[in-house]
DNA sequence: TCTGGGGTCCTAGGACCC
DNA sequence: TCTGGGGTCCTAGGACCC
């Protein structure tokens, strides 16, 4: 199995329509102001040399690297650069039959033989034959994991960056991941690497060998064992193609400026509604419930949902219940965030 | 130092039902 | 008088990922 992952991808995508700014450090994030709220999406590898890295605060990042050239998202740029990419990762032929391709968002993707497959050969330079097909079709370089499982394979791109190839199976998991922090699994963040760490469990190896009784009793039934499945890299699950079909849509805005009149809030409520609204109708499913999301200075965050006596796309149905949650909550703090978010009901069939 | 926006899935407690 | 056991739904929060 194959991981591909874009390398730097928004900041190359940046760099392709403005090639003068190749070589320079670019950070994409928020509407592209440093003195704004908002955090870095990527920064190029220039700008990472100077501590420039993804989440970071952009007012941080400014300090850290003042002559970086600062840029907004501008989504619609990388879902046309990102379908380019998997056009061309979908074209690709491995073993004599079209590949299977599961994307995993705009600059990520699995892939596997089709069914019916030849002979394989060497996947490594079958990865090499990728890359060059990514780079002829988009002018973007990549990074391609290879593993005999999709964690193996995500995990060896990231060791394979920028521009490489890197091979993690069960030959040599151990040696490369075994001394590694827990952390550095797809799926354990710093949260659950503290858990961990507090059950004497630092590295992969120390998971892998850790009693799954214990992990389920600590971690619960489902997480537990699957974390001890993660420290041995083992993971059965199939490159799948099929077409991801949205739960839920949302829309949150952080203010530039908190929020202190509730009239402002509850008309703030509407509009994002209203946003998600025509997000839901572009799915052709109607909202089963309804959540609100607030975020009171300095950085304290809570949430409110209801279920709706019948699904429904009517906006100001839709509006009135997401303001109706505001009830619940005590608004006598000033508001930074604040976020709508309508749970479709399931596809016919089932998802 | 100041912490975005788009998502998914899991957990746990309470309500309610049989 | 002392109160089982299982199941489902609802809600709030937490964790993670890109």
């Amino acid at each position: 199995m194959l991981h591909v992952d874009l390398d730097q991808f928004l900041a190359a995508v940046e760099v392709l329509r403005r090639p003068e700014l190749a070589g320079l450090p670019v950070v994409v994030g928020g509407r592209g102001d440093p003195t704004e709220r908002g955090v870095v999406s990527t920064a190029s590898y220039e700008a990472r040399a100077f501590g420039v890295g993804s989440g970071m605060p952009l007012r941080i990042a400014a300090r850290k690297c003042p002559d970086a050239v600062f840029l907004p998202v501008d989504r619609d740029a990388y879902d046309e650069a990102s379908a380019q990419v998997m056009a061309a990762l979908r074209g690709l032929e491995w073993g004599g039959v079209p590949v299977v391709l599961e994307v995993l968002g705009w600059d990520e993707a699995f892939l596997a033989a089709g069914e019916g497959h030849g002979d394989l050969g060497d996947p490594a330079a079958f990865a090499v034959h990728l890359r060059a097909a990514v780079l002829e079709a988009t002018d973007l370089h990549c990074s391609v994991g290879i593993g005999d499982t999709k964690l193996r394979a995500k995990i060896a791109t990231d060791l394979g960056k920028p521009r490489g190839v890197y091979v993690l199976t069960a030959e040599n998991w151990f040696e490369v991941m075994g001394d590694r922090p827990t952390t550095a699994l797809w799926g354990i963040g710093a949260k659950t690497g503290k858990k961990l760490a507090a059950l004497g469990i630092d590295t992969v190896a120390q998971l892998a060998a850790a009693d799954a009784r214990v992990l389920a009793a600590e971690l619960g039934p489902t997480m537990g064992p699957w974390y001890h499945r993660l420290g041995r890299g083992a993971d059965t699950s199939p490159v799948d193609a099929t077409p991801w079909v949205p739960r839920a849509h949302g829309r949150e805005e952080t203010f530039q400026q908190d929020l202190d009149d509730p009239a402002e809030v509850a008309a703030a409520v509407r509009r994002l509604t209203r946003r998600v609204v025509d997000d839901i109708d572009r799915e052709g499913r109607p909202a089963a419930r309804v959540g609100l999301k607030i975020r009171f200075a300095p950085f304290f965050t809570s949430s409110r949902s209801l279920t709706l006596p019948a699904a429904s796309n009517d906006p100001d149905l839709l509006a009135d219940a997401a303001v109706s949650l505001l009830e619940r909550l005590d608004l006598d703090r000033p508001v930074r965030l604040l976020g709508v978010r309508l749970e479709m009901v399931p596809p016919e069939g089932g998802y």
